[in-house]
DNA sequence: CTCTGTGCAAAATATTTGCAGGCTC
DNA sequence: GAGCCTGCAAATATTTTGCACAGAG
């Protein structure tokens, strides 16, 4: 238990470290947050997350967020409704997600045929000889939500 | 030539006369804006290039967005950027965009092997059960553009 | 003439920036 | 102690709303 406790604790300190950033209780907060979210969240909400912990501003998160963001240590994400939303960046490189419109929960998908059959269809391209990068959604409702639909 | 025109202006007014809106100045300005742009165009390129023909106000862009879009009128489209882009509804359903990340042309895509590898990929998904919807644009440089970038 | 649509102004929402003081290293 | 970070406040950007008047049907 010690171990982990330890590894996890690491773990919030190394990116910032790593990167020679200041390890400030903000910071600090804030990747806490990102960490144990099962959610893709806006700046508003990690703003209100981190001032359960400790007292923040807004100013503060969107600054954070942005030297997060530059460094590669979290990535954005633009869903469907105009706000940017935030995770901790993935080693495993190039995925997308599936949202649940019932409680936002995020699983990641990384699957071979799509990219395939996406690479292949960029050759069909009428105007468009080189294809730089793709964003890629889906929407639904996870299994936990399904019940709640029924009812 | 006559007929061409007249079709073109019977376009114009149809899906106005057609869903009961007063055919205005602003409006008709606004659907023909669309019609003519070959890229998706933020609510602010539509209010300038509105106001290079009739003059017009924000707000009213605004409102006549809001209710072309929900009468089916016009599409809302999210790129990468936070701002919502709009086209002319396409009667042809479903579809995706490829961008011009140089000049901002849009070429439309409608793919059947992509839509079937996303299909299977979504059965093999541990949280989700039901996918309703999904977004996918595609970022490139068009052919007139990759000249430009070879300079 | 009636009622929808518009212009103007103010409000609401989201994000950015300047500056002085505080905290990490 | 030096310089990066932060909080506060004001500025900016985008979108929405209230209201009285104008114009389409």
């Amino acid at each position: 238990m010690i171990a982990v406790h330890m590894e996890t604790h690491q773990l919030h300190l190394h990116p910032l470290k790593k990167h020679k950033l200041k390890v400030t209780k903000s910071r600090k907060a804030l990747l806490q947050v990102l960490e144990t979210s099962p959610q893709l969240l806006s700046a508003d909400d990690i703003f209100e997350k981190v001032n359960k912990h400790v007292a923040s501003d807004r100013a503060t998160i969107y600054r954070t967020l942005h030297t997060f963001e530059s460094l590669g240590i979290i990535d954005q994400v633009q869903l469907n409704d105009g706000l940017l939303r935030y995770e901790i960046a993935h080693e495993h490189g190039h995925h997308h997600h599936v949202v649940c419109t019932g409680c936002g929960v995020v699983e990641h998908i990384s699957d071979a045929p799509t990219e395939k059959a996406l690479h292949n269809m960029s050759k069909k391209l009428k105007q468009f000889s080189v294809i730089t990068e793709h964003t890629l959604e889906l929407f639904g409702i996870c299994k936990k939500c399904v019940p709640k639909h029924k009812v």
